[in-house]
DNA sequence: TATTGTTATACTCTATAACTATA
DNA sequence: TATAGTTATAGAGTATAACAATA
């Protein structure tokens, strides 16, 4: 199975996902605390406002991950509170075209503050402006290297072969 | 609200989450292909293997997160299975200590170089040494601050007063 | 036939509150 | 009274499979 990972490679990834894991806590909480986002559904939101504010189902689930009934879910939740809304695309029938309202842009602008001060206060705050310039071209260069990773949300349908159950009944 | 994130600090935070979100899911469907473990009980065999195969719930909870009925559902799944058990602590007849079995362990290691595996194809892969050092380096110091922060899940109870149905229907 | 998206369904995870027992 | 943990319960999130419609 290929040589176990260097001791400072499991050391900075234990450390990584235990550091993401309290921040996507905290952030959860506060986004909470201050609307009815989750936060998933505060990232698919951020994602539209940040890119034009339209995208078809497939476009937004890239990065934010999920099925697609999860997407679906989800869009449909943003939706009826007014969020988002949903129209069949003009260039292709088959995909929904999402679009964030201004309601939606509203609730973005009014809870990223908040996001953003749990963000520095757990994140940045113990970091220099030199650990910053690392941390952020570090990330990016890992996260376009994910987003690059063949197994995407989307495509799961396609690469998942017919085969039996493999986890039969667990308990 | 304070004045906003650098722009630079508003692209890293979001690297960061996406990256660990796709981290996270690769992780997580690894895991169920090679075992029946999610990645939160493989945190906690993997914390107790780590050290010394024995700790209290409290103990175990920190870092990993989580409500206390959430601990406890996950050891009572995980103890289910054989992979730990619990007693009374002999030291505080309050404390439940669980323990890692041999099978835990077994399981640790039988799953721990695919999930390796992982890490490094998907976070490793395009990062040099140097990235490696500042990575760990940083994500280090930042779990020491979180871990540091107030609001850890253990001691939520504490520090939740008596407020009223903040969050009172939704939908 | 392949792809986009939705629906139905089932299950897991997590949180809150109430409760027991020990310190 | 405060702390450790469990139980009961309820709700949200996610995934799978089957399905409809368009390319």
């Amino acid at each position: 199975m290929a040589d176990a990972l260097e001791p400072e490679q499991l050391t900075t990834y234990f450390a990584l996902m235990e550091s993401a894991s309290l921040l996507q806590h905290a952030v959860e909480q506060q986004l909470r605390s201050q609307s009815d986002l989750s936060h998933v559904q505060f990232q698919l939101l951020a994602k539209l406002a940040g890119t034009e504010g339209r995208m078809t189902m497939t476009e937004l689930a890239d990065g934010v991950v999920y099925s697609r009934s999860g997407l679906t879910h989800q869009a449909g939740l943003l939706e009826k509170e007014g969020l988002v809304t949903r129209a069949p695309s003009p260039d292709d029938q088959r995909a929904t075209l999402v679009t964030i309202t201004d309601a939606g842009r509203a609730l973005v602008g009014r809870v990223l503050p908040g996001h953003i001060e749990v963000a520095r206060r757990l994140l940045f705050e113990p970091l220099s402006d030199d650990d910053l310039r690392h941390l952020g071209d570090i990330m990016g260069r890992v996260r376009d290297h994910m987003r690059a990773q063949p197994p995407r949300s989307t495509a799961a349908r396609r690469r998942r072969p017919p085969r039996a159950k493999e986890r039969p009944a667990k308990g």
